[in-house]
DNA sequence: CGGCGCGGCTGGTATATACCAACTCGATTC
DNA sequence: GAATCGAGTTGGTATATACCAGCCGCGCCG
């Protein structure tokens, strides 16, 4: 319903011929299904929220198996449509979350900006031994002292992502002992001094896998996205590394970039 | 086998009991199939660009239905550990290209940065008016006449994305007369003296709908992520917009941040 | 009146089968 | 030797069916 949703349907492409075709040969049923539901989601006949029929009734209604109706569901789950939730049933995605990464605004803010309601859950708060991978990330010895912080935040009460902070407690001793359900960034620097000087950010789509998606309430193996974060401080050391695992139909990435100098080349 | 690959194994989640007794519970068929596989693509038994056996075969030697085989070759697919060619055969997926959407580097420099052979193919070109959508995006009027050019990029000889690129008429006349296999931003500067001042980018995964899909190879409703770019001038005027589809698994989206002002609040 | 249990509903996994459509590659033909 | 044809192979779509596992609400019981 929204602009970002009809981006891709208003794309012109060069072949219109071969489109044209496309409308004469048969369509399979699953696609005239899917079809069916991204018309109704996309004029608003459907709301976000609004709960599909059961796979079965959806199979008699419009005469084809319950396997078939599932390869449509799954098939509009991946365009990020509607989304389901662990043997409760489908639903038609909200309208993503616009973010950006790189900008001087933390989560909460964001989404506030936008009219919507955001949330934080702490999941778990411990101190472990580094593994292999937080030593060489982190820059710590294996094995040396780090927090781990594990956050969900949600959108209109809808958990759009879960997070897993990592840091060196020689660096923030004794940080559990604050409230962890609000910015990070603001905590680092105010009982720390830690100034975020640089980050560098990681993104890549993925599946989320079993301990992610059931935190975040959705079945193992939906599309979702990687975002991972390392911020640095004034003098390069890396003080905090953020995991997040997104569900890829609640985000819309939004980056504002300076542009590329008049003597550089580009391509 | 990249590290990039085994960042979400080396995830330790908050409650390593729950993952204690997943192991004790019954595993699915299907996930066993996919575990066995995503072990020897992770060990690096099986090479980047492998074909897998048909599934009729693998079905046979799991001793389970070709459907089952077919739901674990989606689900590793959508990890971005395999791809498919229509009605070709199941590959393993190559590493991914690092790429950074606001850096001063363009597509081919930042391929070959990384001892990789970048590719560029125009697939069309042509003068059209304007639609609703480019009206507004661009900025002109309805029907004004824009530049419409659709490249194909490939990484390794394996096509990685497709673009169509949208480009007002009246700002660079005589463009499609250029070569166009090469650097829009360098021929835009050469010829006509635009320079980028600033870009906003937008992202997000979505599923590859059929005409970039048949132009990347690809199974239609396959995993995709969707890059939209619009390029301003010095007088913040939209001078061009591209619009990028990749495949999922080919990209590791890399950007560096400034850090957060000392009087800015994060979160 | 509050907690517990059970049954029904929902999606999750799986089998067995069939036919279609596009690609491959070798053989045939001009 | 190049173009064409065709058979076989591969994935794509679809039916019909069965049982399992978690969620939910109703009703029973304390």
């Amino acid at each position: 319903m929204t602009e970002a949703w009809t981006i891709p349907q208003t794309i012109r492409w060069s072949i219109p011929d071969e489109t044209r075709k496309s409308w004469d040969r048969k369509i399979p049923y699953y696609m005239r299904f899917r079809d069916h539901f991204a018309a109704m989601i996309e004029t608003g006949a459907l709301a976000p929220g609004t709960r599909l029929p059961p796979e079965r009734a959806l199979a008699e209604d419009f005469s084809i198996t319950r396997v078939t109706v599932r390869q449509a569901l799954t098939r509009l789950e991946t365009e990020g449509l509607i989304f389901r939730e662990e043997r409760r049933g489908w639903f038609v995605s909200p309208p993503r979350v616009r973010y950006d990464p790189i900008a001087n605004t933390g989560f909460t803010e964001s989404i506030t900006e936008q009219g919507r309601v955001a949330g934080t859950t702490v999941l778990s708060k411990q101190q472990v031994a580094a593994s292999q991978w937080e030593s060489t990330h982190l820059g710590c010895a294996l094995g040396a002292p780090i927090y781990l912080i594990s956050r969900l935040r949600s959108v209109d009460g809808r958990a759009v992502l879960v997070e897993q902070i990592h840091i060196k407690v020689a660096r923030c001793p004794g940080l559990l002992d604050y409230p962890l359900d609000q910015s990070m960034t603001d905590l680092m620097a105010d009982k720390y001094g830690i100034i975020e000087h640089r980050a560098q950010i990681n993104m890549r789509p993925t599946a989320l896998s079993e301990i992610p998606a059931k935190a975040l309430g959705v079945t193992v193996g939906t599309p979702g996205l990687y975002l991972s974060r390392a911020i640095l401080d004034q003098s390069d050391q890396v003080v905090e590394i953020d995991q997040e695992f997104w569900r890829h139909d609640a985000i819309d990435i939004c980056v504002s970039a300076a542009g590329r100098h008049e003597s550089e080349s580009g391509d």
